[in-house]
Order: C-alpha cells, then structure tokens, then sequence
DNA sequence: ATCTTTTATCGTAATTTGACGATGGAAGAG
DNA sequence: CTCTTCCATCGTCAAATTACGATAAAAGAT
C-alpha cells in the first residue's frame, strides 16, 4: 500500500465518530442503512451520512441499494490490508530507528 | 487504548507530509532537529515546525533541547501500541461482522 | 395515484488545518 | 559582548472539516 495511500485511510479512521459508525456497522452486521446508524448517536442524519460519504471514498465501507434503503457494510478486506500496512510501516520505523531515545542518553 | 486516543493518533498520521517526516526522524535516528527535515521537504521551517508540533502533541514523537538545537525522535514505545492498537480494533470489527458482504450477497 | 420512508445533497456557519513569512528568544561561537 | 544558528510562535490566508436544517428524488406501501 502506498504512503499516501495509508494516510488517507488514517484520516478516514482519524475521528471517533467513525471509528463509531465503522463498530455499529459491524455489530449490526447483515442489514444496517443511515438511519439505523442515526439512531445510534447524538447527531443529524446528514451529518452521519457525510461521515459514510467520507468512509466510503476511502473504500473502508461498501453501499448496496435494497429496495428504498441503502444498506453499508465494512470492507473487512480493505481494513485488513489497512492493518497490515501500518504495522509495516511502524515495524520499519522501528528497525530504522532502533531506540532513538537509549542512542541520546548514550550520546549526552 | 481508548477510541478517541486511537482516533486522536490516526489523525496526527493522517497527513502524507506526516508519515514521511516520521519516516525521515526514523533514518536520522540519533540526531535530526528541525531544520535536517526541512532540508528533506519542499516546506517552509514554519510548516515543518507546525507538522511536529502535530506529531508531539499527539505523543507520537518526543523533543530533546541539545544545544542551541532540539532533536526529535520517534517514540517507538507509542506507535507500537498503536500499532497493536489498530490490530486490535480492525479484529473485533471482523469478527463482529463475519464477512458482511457474503452475508448480503447471501440474503438478496 | 398518493403517501411514507429513506437518504444523498445543497446551503450555511463555525472551527480547524495547512501553508507561508516574519520575528524574537535561547544558546553556542568568535 | 556580539554574531550566528536554530526554531517555536504569531499573524494571516485559503481551503477543508464538521455540524445542522431543508429539500428532492427514489422506491415501496396503501
């Protein structure tokens, strides 16, 4: 995955009302539209269909027209690459880096 | 780690300049003030010195006066929680939403 | 044909972000 | 003491984000 690639899906991730919607969508798994979401927290339902909107063009959540609803489930595949690829690239900064800290306490 | 804090540090990481001056305190390790990772970017000091300040208050990186200089680096401790953090986040909503898109594909 | 439900989108307003140049203060160098 | 280097912060500006209410279109229900 490229770098920017991951910065926008952590931007996409980076606001707790997601990471909230993104959790019900997963709860109530098979059959879960806007409103089922709105009910589920403090906000207009135009605010949570932005945020959908915002977690749909990052591709971490998927629309399906069924009959007048459209329902939204999690890409469980993009998420999990998206999980792979930040540890890949926390595990190379690591390496990279070693313990920066314990090299300036060794160096002052 | 609480779901804000984790939305809190996908944000700070949500921005490519970001992931990248990560990636270039990660190489320099022992000893990159500010100035060494504008010379890396086509920023202004300013912008730099901002993007930091992003990265310190969300507890990613760490700052160490030295000289007339202060030397940055990465925390490592923090991104691997982080890192483990993520992992464990994009798990529960898997195995809370099965594979959602089966499941639909299924009903309709 | 009409009504209801659902929801994306528009318009708006307040706040935050991302970029810049300028500046002042802190700390070593001469 | 003076000069230079480093850099956080301030002020500014444009753009993006986050929230809301209103609205219209689409599709099923009556």
């Amino acid at each position: 995955m490229q770098q920017d690639d991951l910065a926008a899906i952590m931007r996409a991730l980076g606001h707790p009302v997601r990471l909230e919607i993104l959790r019900i969508l997963a709860r109530k798994a098979q059959n879960c539209c806007c409103n089922d979401i709105t009910d589920c927290l403090p906000l207009a339902q135009s605010t949570v269909s932005q945020h959908l909107k915002v977690l749909l063009d990052a591709g971490i959540i998927e629309r399906r027209a069924k009959g007048t609803r459209n329902n939204y489930c999690v890409r469980t595949d993009r998420l999990a690459a998206f999980s792979v690829a930040t540890r890949d690239y926390v595990g190379d900064l690591g390496t990279a880096a070693g313990s920066c800290a314990d090299v300036l306490d060794a160096v002052s």
